[in-house]
DNA sequence: GGAATGAAGTGTAAAAATCACACTAATTCT
DNA sequence: AGAATTAGTGTGATTTTTACACTTCATTCC
């Protein structure tokens, strides 16, 4: 069934962009999650998951939709990054895209088996295959609003499992941030924040010194911020 | 001439959120330009400038377009600020709105008198009228991105004329803001940024001492950025 | 033209935050 | 038992931020 207007509509897309992270790597590395096209157009180059919105569904709902549907993944928290519309940027017309992004950790999260989810793969965002559409630019404008927003608020710990050490956390941001920073003084603020709870755990089966394992106190967050409580690494 | 597409789109508009500022006023106060609508949906309802996309042209084109048509403002920096769009934002059926927001100077941009803008009309934003659509929302969006944007970009001058006094500058950042600031302190940490070029001149016709008058330079603005330089007030 | 007005413009000392820096402690492996 | 490896900890120097009050100068008013 066909449906008519009495002028040209372009159609309407959501993208997600997934970084995830795996602090067990040596090579901790940022990782972004993607699909391999079954379909023209671009049909066996990678892209990010995503697709087209339904008209009674909100935009989120669809990105988690379509998320859930190509890679398994749910129950992750979405944040509306940016719009991109030029005219060129889909082969088969005039397509707006509403992209989505979202940090997980990559270990605690498996790629559903059953699904499309086949096709679905983690990359090191330093090392992307070819994509399709303009996802290389949605990319490089979600990496970038990664690292603003990392710094000004407690987001990182998303990346990391419930339990973390304070060395994990440390590597987190050298990561995402491409800095090194001072194990003393990175503690000494961390502390400051009073937003981790030491579970009184420790790491085990490593071959050295075992390091506390701490959770990140959500609530505790979520009453500073109203508060106009400040966050900065 | 119809259009027909095999599944049902949404229509795409853009909306401009553009704050307005006025230094010679003795209130001074952020204002928003609206337009009264002269058809239907909200008939007679004050509302952001904006309307629907063509097919050939950008978001950004669109929403450049639409303000120039609507309020005779043109060359204006526009930031893509968030889309909105839930099933029920538009009466008509399934719109999406993809905002735009600038800052103007309101004493060098007069509203064109000849076109549309009859119905144009700057509103305080603590004093708004009754709005259409889900334009209240995307105000107050818009307000949160301003508040968390001027602390750590010097888009502040933007709301000033070319040449400005440090107190203009003060009050500025002071109405943003909702604080007030201590003036030595402040001073200091605008020159420590090095970003103004004083004119030599100064204010005139004011019954006390005159003011001098300083510009911002962009120039030098666009090279720090380059290399890392952090603006906060 | 002298005095009153009112914002412009300026410095310093105390407090807080940041930075640089190196050793001991705990656990596992051999 | 000893080697290997990461966890964990404190201090002093430097920089940044904060709090705070008086003099200067162009205009206006008499």
């Amino acid at each position: 069934m066909p449906y008519t207007y009495t002028h040209p509509r372009p159609a309407l897309t959501v993208d997600c962009i997934i970084f995830g992270y795996d602090h067990r790597l040596d090579e901790a590395d940022l990782k972004i999650l993607l699909i391999e096209r079954d379909i023209e157009p671009f049909r066996g180059k990678w892209a990010l998951p995503g697709g087209f919105v339904r008209m009674e569904e909100t935009l989120e709902a669809a990105a988690k939709r379509e998320l859930r549907e190509e890679t398994g993944l749910s129950n992750v928290y979405l944040e509306q990054l940016y719009t991109f519309g030029t005219p060129e940027r889909d082969p088969r017309g005039r397509v707006i895209s509403v992209s989505y992004f979202a940090l997980v950790n990559l270990r605690s999260e498996e790629l559903a088996a059953g699904t499309d989810a086949r096709s679905a793969q983690w990359f090191s965002f330093k090392d992307m295959p070819a994509l399709a559409f303009d996802h290389k630019t949605i990319i490089e404008t979600a990496v970038e609003r990664l690292r603003g927003k990392v710094r000004y608020q407690p987001i990182g710990f998303e990346l990391l499992p419930d339990k973390f050490t304070l060395t994990e956390l440390q590597t987190l941001y050298e990561t995402v941030l491409e800095t090194s920073l001072d194990k003393r003084n990175f503690r000494k603020k961390i502390e400051s924040y009073e937003l981790l709870r030491d579970t009184g755990e420790t790491q085990r089966g490593k071959a050295h010194r075992a390091a506390r394992l701490y959770t990140f106190d959500h609530k505790r967050y979520k009453q500073l911020e109203k508060y106009g409580f400040l966050f900065e690494i």
